[in-house]
DNA sequence: CGCCCGCTTGACCCATGTCAACGTCGGTGG
DNA sequence: CCACCGACGTTGACATGGGTCAAGCGGGCG
């Protein structure tokens, strides 16, 4: 089941065959279904367990009285939304699905369990929290300093290797099933503006978008013009050097 | 030493002596001084120790090619930079002084022996870097939809309240010990429009800044125009409720 | 004493927002 | 099977928040 979780903790660190069944055992307890444009969990709601994205695209996102409206941050299949929030009392923002959602609920207890039995889960988890929190971070430079048509380059780059680290893509082109209204919450930018930039990233050949399909021909050119570097989301095999079982053990 | 650090925990649940001693302990191992405007840790080097900073302002930055600069948050006397960096290789961004700046380096391992042996330090620490998120969260949307001025008086109010629970305001003004052009840097505007803002948050009597001393007469009406919900800080005692020692334990 | 950094102000400009209309496509019901 | 509808995308005209450039100012420090 949680083939997109495990897929994207392996390029952090080698898990074990028992890790995996750990994994697909912790979230296969409950597996819950949303429609599109549905909260999964409310601002002022008390989280009470951890959910793993299996299938479809959701967002955190806040909404100010006047009804302006910012995506915080993107969940696609095999993220997980905050394995420890259940520490404060409520959620100081919502969790709403984009698409249809499959998702697994797990409980504290159950990610107590795992992590207290399996430490290279635990600093997998650890892996992927921290680099969540430092796409947060990359999001503030993007809003805070890049013109609208670098926010909008370097948000499909973030998009596109996300979705390649999960194996959903399919070589340069993967799925966006983002209308132009949400892309305008995620960048801060208004939809009439989000159209022009993309017709402009269209015209000079840097994607091909038709429908919700996205295509990148020439990857290293969008990064170029989106000022966009990818080390923030640490990908390189950084956990090998922790793993007790060394680079060596072979690949299931 | 670290009396900042343990009042602002104290915001969350009650910490025992031992908890404060184990404290005190841990981070007056080594202390280290830098000077204003000087790099603590630069983007690329590998982490290795955790800092608090006992003295002073800092913040986490990022520099793109072309010179713009996004400061990404800051780091107030008691807050620390990262407890749990070392999972990762090398940083994505930097940390660097505003003030001179007096820290603390705790290794990663004193870190865990502290958090071994004391749940209710380890739940406050999670508390504190969950906290920390939900800043950078909030600062995704003060970048995303807020205008200037909302901006700035956002940014105020956040860096007031975070100032009063760990002691350093007095009734209502603290120090401001940030440049206009660093406000900048922290909001995505430009110098000059940061220093209009600031006339007119001055000019309807909302702040009084004179020099490096900020006075908010009337919190409650700047976090009106700020459109400012404090929630995020989550600041109401949440921990109590986790704390087996119960609400019952007398404050020392 | 003088210099430099940070603050302030004015004039002008541009990226992006707003408003409004129109196009297009897929779904639904008659 | 067609007509309609609503959501989304597209386009143009115009407005504006905030940026840029440039000059002046004031006070703390060498």
């Amino acid at each position: 089941m949680p083939q997109h979780l495990i897929r994207k903790l392996g390029q952090f660190t080698h898990l074990s065959e028992e890790d995996r069944r750990a994994l697909e055992d912790a979230t296969s307890r409950k597996v819950r279904i949303f429609g599109a444009h549905q909260d999964i969990i409310s601002e002022g709601d008390a989280p009470e367990h951890v959910n793993l994205i299996l299938e479809g695209w959701a967002c955190r996102y806040k909404q100010l009285e006047d009804g302006r409206r910012q995506i915080i941050s993107f969940f696609l299949p095999g993220d997980l939304c905050d394995p420890h929030v259940f520490v404060l009392r409520e959620m100081d923002h919502s969790i709403g699905t984009i698409t249809p959602v499959r998702l697994a609920e797990i409980s504290p207890d159950a990610i107590l369990d795992l992590t207290d039995e399996h430490p290279r889960i635990t600093r997998a988890l650890w892996w992927e929290m921290l680099v969540k929190v430092a796409i947060q971070r990359e999001w503030t430079v993007n809003l805070g300093q890049r013109t609208g048509l670098e926010r909008i380059g370097h948000l499909l780059c973030e998009l596109f290797i996300r979705l390649r680290g999960v194996g959903l893509t399919e070589g340069d082109s993967c799925l966006l099933p983002v209308t132009q209204v949400e892309l305008g919450d995620a960048t801060g930018l208004s939809n009439v503006h989000v159209n022009r930039v993309l017709q402009e990233l269209r015209a000079s050949g840097l994607i091909v978008l038709r429908g919700k399909r996205l295509t990148i021909p020439d990857l290293e050119a969008l990064q170029r013009v989106a000022l966009f570097n990818a080390n923030y989301l640490h990908l390189d095999r950084e956990g090998w050097h922790l793993d007790a079982n060394g680079p060596d053990q072979p690949q299931a």
